[in-house]
DNA sequence: GCCAACGTTGGC
DNA sequence: GCCAACGTTGGC
């Protein structure tokens, strides 16, 4: 079992519009970090935190798992759609992504500052400075610290 | 809206 | 292969 945490703006996708689908296709990723955890480590069952950035209070809002494996991201090849990358082929694939399915919303937002506060947690590449990563790993000890914190 | 941090691109 | 220019992310 591996836990991630996914970021994802409140206004293009949040924790509500994901229990509302129930299951959601992670596409439009473009970051070779990401892809790279995408299309080789992520597991069915996998456990997520759902991050929601570039809002009011930014911060982890619910819990989402992997829903299927990676798999190409389709929408590279799509003209019309927003991250169509000519580079990206059907044969050879430049971009995967991951279904993600909602478990639940937390009980409370915990905060990017309440995250930031804990020394405990000082080592996630979330509360450091300039990080941009947008899929992250977390560790079991950190799951199980946030999760305390509910 | 500002801007720091970072990734990517492309000229050389 | 270096690095300046540029675009994007995302907190504040």
């Amino acid at each position: 079992m591996q836990y991630w945490l996914m970021k994802s703006e409140p206004d293009a996708f949040g924790i509500d519009d994901l229990e509302r689908v129930g299951i959601e296709p992670w596409d439009g990723v473009r970051n070779y970090q990401a892809r790279n955890m995408m299309r080789d480590q992520m597991q069915v069952g996998d456990q997520v935190f759902f991050y929601h950035s570039n809002c009011d209070v930014p911060g982890i809002v619910g819990i989402a798992e992997i829903a299927a494996r990676g798999y190409p991201d389709d929408t590279a090849c799509n003209p019309e759609a927003k991250y169509y990358d000519p580079k990206s082929t059907a044969d050879n694939p430049r971009w995967y992504r991951v279904d993600v399915k909602f478990v639940r919303h937390v009980r409370r937002t915990i905060s990017l500052v309440e995250l930031k506060n804990r020394p405990e947690l000082a080592d996630m590449p979330l509360v450091r400075k300039g990080n941009r990563l947008s899929i992250m790993p977390v560790t079991e000890q950190a799951w199980l610290d946030i999760l305390a914190l509910e």
